[in-house]
DNA sequence: AGCTATTTATAAAT
DNA sequence: TATTTATAAATAGCT
């Protein structure tokens, strides 16, 4: 293109093919920011020299990974393989969980009594069994917990009422040496709601509640 | 780069800009297939328009995959990671969607009253009245369905009734010419059955099913 | 690598 | 959008 036209076709000195190359593949580099910068275009660019040497250049803030993923998406079946080869196995995956997803969303549905109207009679019958099933199961579970509730009242009460006969007998007792102390006694009990639900009484004898986590469930 | 020194930054005019790009773009690509031809190398040149259109160039006998592959294998570890960000997205996407899958089904078990041994009171109260809501609903459409049987079966029986009436009206009318076409009549309704369910019986006056789908859903 | 004659590319105008 | 034109940019061959 200088000093002579030129003929579009293979160099065939070597020494002056790698060098056009050199010189050629920092152009189109150079041409590629430029449109990328003037034009707001997105550029991928690979050059691989018969050396086997490779350059690239690709649009600022994009990864060419980013450019392929679009180069895919425009091309359709055609360039698919390569790429999906490579996901192949998740995007099963994915697709399998979808579907388990969706049927387990229709069926919560059903559970909850939306898009019933087209249920033939048979699963409509299903879905009422598994209703009431669960039900019973629900209300089992809750008399049990109301139960243990009621029980645990129960012995906090009996608790409470042994620790205030044990009180009045301590003041009842108590002559001038136990006076400090009985008050003490008093004074803490009388405070004993600052310890908040969960406060440790200093007595040895308070009773073990029936389920660990009972205070939790309630 | 003609009448006047161009800066190197974004054009501003949006026809301009389109303008120079088709002109640049033509540009680039005319160059990659110079180097191409000129040098022996391999080029893969994706461009995509602000306006998302697509161009592409690659050296002949080759695809742009063929030349990613390379790229691929070129930057070893380094585009490794590119893929995996590709990969990571899909996998983030399939840990969110067991996310919701697990959610789902713990729902589904509770509501079928599994492993509610240790929920809390609210919500086996919560959970209880999702399935009174859902069971009235069931039940709701199950008596509706009901009805519709009954009132199906209803009209099938008068329908059933006018039928035999007008075979016995034929039957008695008929004086010995009729003899043959009653035989004809009764013969057919006997074997009406092999027609099974959905059987055309050759009458214009069949009702109409009350519901269009009223048969898939018993 | 740097230089320069020349070809190409291309911005603006049409 | 295509063509024209004046000018900038690219670059082949040389050093």
């Amino acid at each position: 293109m200088a000093r002579g036209k030129m003929e579009i076709k293979r160099i065939e000195n070597s020494s002056n093919r790698q060098v056009t190359y050199s010189k050629r593949r920092n152009g189109i580099i150079k041409k590629a920011k430029e449109i990328t910068v003037l034009c707001d275009a997105q550029v991928s660019l690979v050059i691989f020299a018969s050396s086997g040497k490779m350059h690239e250049f690709c649009s600022p803030s994009t990864q060419v990974v980013d450019i392929l993923d679009r180069y895919h998406k425009h091309c359709g079946s055609s360039g698919k393989k390569l790429w999906d080869a490579k996901h192949e196995d998740l995007s099963h995956e994915l697709e399998r969980i979808k579907k388990e997803n969706d049927s387990m969303q229709i069926q919560l549905r059903h559970l909850k009594g939306h898009d019933i109207t087209s249920l033939p009679l048979k699963e409509l019958m299903a879905t009422e069994e598994a209703l009431d099933t669960g039900l019973d199961g629900i209300r089992e579970k809750q008399s049990e917990l109301v139960k243990m509730i009621k029980r645990n009242a129960k012995m906090l009460e009996d608790e409470n009422r042994e620790l205030t006969f044990t009180l009045q007998k301590m003041a009842m007792e108590g002559g001038d040496d136990g006076k400090d102390m009985t008050n003490g006694y008093i004074h803490q009990a009388g405070n004993a709601r600052n310890y908040g639900h969960h406060n440790q009484m200093p007595f040895a004898f308070r009773v073990q509640p029936m389920q660990p986590n009972l205070q939790e469930r309630m």
